[in-house]
DNA sequence: TGACACCGATGTGTGCTGACATCAAAACTC
DNA sequence: GAGTTTTGATGTCAGCACACATCGGTGTCA
């Protein structure tokens, strides 16, 4: 056993069967041993079964007395698990994972919008607003650091100002989607000026407690932002199994 | 110890903790020792620990070293994982949780059926087309248990259609929805004949290829969905507070 | 005398191991 | 072929060694 390590070795075991599973390197069906894998990774028994209970909890692997430890299809996974998406993100499945976050995105920050408008307190709509005329500033000004920052940090804003706690969770995911699509080029240089628009239009309907205005306005950059994006998944194959938990 | 059991220690351990936790019983902040949950849940050390890494992974509590298990505030829990959904609606939090689940439904199905204008399978769009015949027909006669049955698998099909896995993953908790709904009474006994016509028209317009008019149909079913069940979440207060990982 | 830095004792999670219980698949018997 | 036994995997238990954060005592310096 090593002597010190940054990361505890039940993560590390977690890691490591979680990611090659996701990868598609064990699939569906196939069936690993609790013993084999103490040797495979070099840990106790405590640390594969630590592990494996959480892989279990995370739907990507069942146990069975006799039998071993199978891995499961995909459709068993829990595709809203911080840790699955980042797999998923990491390796094969990328492509798919970014149309379905993004699409899950498309849904959500309309309505996120609309709530906040509603609902959000005062403090998050006058935030919003300056936050929007920053990131027309920086935009303008072709600062694309600055720029990501701010509108992570608008998404962020209008999400948590939804009052919905599912919609908050998101930020994570979506600030991953955005660092994402700057850090791979997907942004144009200089954003679109209507985009930029658009941003203070959500954060000015929200102030004025315009709901409708405020979804319409969200609406209109989830559907640019689908436009952009979608030659980064376009050969992903869609896939219609229904979901059914035993 | 008991002779026999239906599920595993391992499972009673997180039930048990995962439920008290969720309901407020072990607030945050409290700190538990792994050596007192032992002899509180008469099992052994490898079931308490396996348990703990579970819940850990679900961001219910964290570990320290030299401190003990310290329960985290609500905001750090996974509000997706369906096993704490299932611990909310089943405590105090069912009136947020029921609304969380109602606007992630509202911003998610209306998208589910654009997407599935677009992309579903022919034979998805044939029974969906059947489903909402039927459903009027059930609807119309007073016939509440098949009108629940076939409304789930309306929404099913629904959100299977849209080629999107984490909206297909959704409808383990839109069925609970639904069934909750019926069985609490909020449903008017015989279901109003606009929305069945909604459901028709939502069916049709994927049938025909037709986004943006099974969008529409579908906003409309959800704004209805939301006005009738309001009144069961009208008094939870909202919290806006950021979700950070650290 | 008081404030501060150092350092060792203490307790708790982390990890390892050997043993036994349980239960379902597989082999066997009739 | 049906029922029974065997087998082999996970499930559970209990004890140990180790790492390390916290606490409190001790020494040093002003």
């Amino acid at each position: 056993m090593l002597t010190t390590m940054s990361t505890s070795l039940h993560h590390r075991a977690i890691e490591h069967l979680g990611t090659r599973i996701v990868a598609g390197e064990l699939p569906a069906g196939h069936i690993m041993l609790a013993e084999h894998l103490e040797e495979e990774l070099q840990v106790s028994r405590s640390v594969v079964r630590e592990a494996v209970r959480v892989l279990q909890s995370l739907g990507l692997v069942e146990t069975t007395k006799r039998v071993g430890i199978r891995v499961l299809p995909a459709n068993r996974w829990n595709p809203f698990d911080s840790q699955v998406i980042r797999w998923r993100l990491a390796g094969e499945g990328r492509g798919a994972q970014l149309r379905s976050l993004a699409e899950l995105r498309t849904a959500v920050e309309p309505v996120a919008a609309e709530l906040a408008a509603t609902n959000a307190p005062e403090e998050i709509r006058r935030e919003l607003v300056e936050v929007s005329h920053a990131m027309r500033d920086a935009g303008r000004a072709g600062d694309v650091p600055r720029f990501l920052e701010l509108d992570i940090h608008f998404h962020s804003l209008l999400l948590t100002g939804s009052g919905n706690e599912m919609f908050a969770n998101m930020v994570g995911q979506v600030a991953e989607t955005l660092t994402g699509r700057t850090v791979h080029g997907l942004m144009p240089d200089r954003p679109r000026d209507t985009a930029l628009q658009w941003h203070v239009d959500v954060a000015e309907a929200i102030a004025a407690g315009n709901p409708a205005g405020a979804r319409e306005a969200s609406d209109r950059i989830m559907r640019q932002t689908i436009a952009e994006m979608e030659p980064e998944w376009k050969d992903q194959p869609r896939v219609f199994v229904p979901v059914t938990r035993p």
